[in-house]
DNA sequence: AGCGTATAGTTTGGCATCAAACTAAATGCC
DNA sequence: GGCATTTAGTTTGATGCCAAACTATACGCT
């Protein structure tokens, strides 16, 4: 290396430290899967935080919809949906019945199985949460635009299904 | 409700099991935010298998690479090219300074931070590491098709880059 | 009926992460 | 020089997740 200031190509202020400075991704800069993930994260950040203003847990918010989208569901058909497993839902699911949101009852057929319903309450609460969340898809929305917003889904359905 | 199956409009088999059956997503299933998740999960999890094929956890690899591409670049800079919080990073650099893959030298000119640099053994891991992500995003590519690439890169730049 | 296997949900253990409190060093102001 | 403020990194505590072991029911075969 000849360089002046033995950082390897890469300048610096005087003391070594970029001045919040360019920093260089190599081949990060255009893989998908890193890509993927700070856009997953800063969305999901950004939702959380709309989540606290109306005080409730980002993750309950998918709980809820699945649940009232198909009453009676299983917790393992519920985990699948939910894209986890099924051993995370326990503790959600229990703080959901504890506080009156979702309603959990014994299948006649096979006492295996839990059914899963909203109770009123449950509801209620998802009615705001969804608001939440539509406003925070509207944010996203007016990022990606309306022209390419059906293909992008349709790129992160096939990712979500396709990859082995 | 006057149905016959009590399961509020879903069907389900004979047991109130949907059969592998088709879950209502109500609107996640069009929703930026569920989507991005469950294929960021996706790929995720399919690259950590990969990982595990040549011995490696796949948080290591974009450290390495972020590292080899900004020799001597601190910790805090590290943690955030790469979105997480620089706590997290403690225990990653001592496992990679443990195993010899990277070097950490007190800063002269300023005695709080560290400047991190691949050792050769440090390149040699990366190298392989990334021929084992290269195929990984073949394989995403695949799935996404050339024509939409570069414009799906972009979105995902602008959702990780402009959400408040 | 009886026994082996499969399934629904829970428990346990470990890991990655963040946020807040903390330590040590640097900087700025008087 | 001395003291308040900022900054780099670590520690601690809590959360959410997964995978594997476990419990209890159910199913299937003989």
């Amino acid at each position: 290396m000849h360089g002046t200031n033995g950082t390897g190509g890469r300048l610096r202020g005087r003391n070594g430290l970029a001045a919040a400075g360019p920093i260089n991704f190599g081949p990060l800069a255009y893989w998908v899967g890193f890509n993927l993930r700070m856009a997953q994260e800063a969305a999901f950040q950004a939702f959380s935080r709309r989540s606290q203003e109306i005080g409730e847990s980002p993750g309950r918010f998918a709980t809820l919809t699945l649940i009232a989208r198909n009453p009676g569901i299983s917790q393992t058909e519920l985990s699948q949906a939910n894209g986890r497993d099924k051993s995370s839902l326990t503790p959600v699911v229990e703080d959901l019945v504890r506080r009156g949101l979702i309603e959990r009852k014994r299948m006649d057929s096979d006492r295996r199985t839990y059914r899963l319903n909203l109770t009123p309450a449950g509801k209620k609460v998802l009615t705001t949460m969804t608001r939440c969340a539509r406003r925070h898809e509207r944010n996203l929305d007016h990022l990606i635009g309306a022209r390419d917003r059906k293909r992008f889904i349709q790129i992160l359905k096939k990712i979500a299904a396709g990859i082995e």
